[in-house]
DNA sequence: GTCTATACAGGGATAGAC
DNA sequence: GTCTATCCCTGTATAGAC
């Protein structure tokens, strides 16, 4: 949810992203959703079928948001490190963007919602990831690694970054590039 | 919990473990860890204080045998790169000898109960990577990169391979040793 | 659309008999 | 030590008035 809520639907989608990426799931009940709305408790089904719809509901638009600014800041990109690059630092920079959709995110797909809402905006940047490294050990610049493995130096790293940012830990811009570098390194043949 | 559970105390630990590894915290309720275990909900009471007891004693216990574990296969090794070698399989195959604990410690850092038991396995794992870090720099062999950034390529990979196993993925040695050089390629100058 | 009141289920925990 | 019965609270969801 990249963008300000402008409805009260979107006021609740909201305030239930904001709970759950600071408390967890467990935090989300109707009641402290309506309660930070400022509405009651009720007046939820009238905008939602259930709590649980309401949460996939939210998830399917953080997806659809986030999925699209990294497509917007990648396409530009040339060059295999270039794309390299580019698709590292946009994704950092879309989440960093909105450190509530990040964690909202990250709980999300840990939570048994998930299974019902199947493909996490993770498995859908994987197909950038995967395009990348084939791309790379065509042109002979990528190690002959399964992309399994490859992909374990790509997102999980930059996870922690964007974990430890939520924690106040501020990355200065040569400290990405750094970042950027030793993915790279962990890639290159 | 990498030994077999002895007495009644000590199943009830695995049979929570085991709950929250396959179906996640939500799933971990009084009456399933008693009906696992083939005892009465009330039962649990004459051995634990409240289940949040007995889930921080697990985890307490699984840390502890973990950590403990790491050391014994880490020990004997010499040289930067043979400690850094030793570290990333020692903790791969002690998590990968036992994937409910690992999946349990996984969730366990994740709930709301990490923030009473202070301390989780990774912390205590955290120091020894630091110290290799802080060797490896000053011996010159690993790039002079703040070590939150480094720590980010070492456990964040090995920990999507260790998720990966648990789906199903099997690595062969080589593959290991792949993973090994590419995360040494992250640090090394 | 929103509120109040309420039904209903599930989960944690205790009491007391055996 | 273990079981059965039960209490209480919390969370989801619905009904019906405004």
């Amino acid at each position: 949810m990249l963008t300000p809520a402008a409805n009260t639907r979107e006021k609740l989608m909201r305030a239930a992203m904001d709970i759950v990426a600071a408390d967890g799931f467990p935090a989300a009940t109707t009641a402290s959703i309506a309660e930070r709305v400022g509405m009651a408790e009720g007046t939820l089904y009238r905008h939602f079928k259930s709590k649980d719809d309401l949460l996939i509901e939210t998830y399917r638009r953080l997806k659809a948001e986030v999925f699209e600014a990294i497509q917007a800041r990648t396409q530009a990109a040339a060059g295999l490190q270039g794309r390299f690059r580019a698709l590292w630092l946009g994704m950092y920079a879309t989440y960093a963007a909105d450190m509530q959709a990040f964690a909202f995110g990250q709980r999300f797909g840990e939570s048994a919602l998930s299974k019902t809402e199947g493909g996490t905006a993770h498995e859908r940047l994987m197909g950038h990831v995967k395009q990348l490294i084939g791309d790379g050990q065509a042109e002979g610049l990528i190690k002959p690694a399964p992309a399994e493995i490859l992909s374990a130096f790509f997102f999980p790293p930059l996870v922690s970054m964007l974990k430890q940012g939520a924690q106040g830990r501020e990355w200065s811009q040569a400290e990405i590039e750094l970042a950027i570098d030793s993915a790279w390194a962990s890639w290159s043949v």
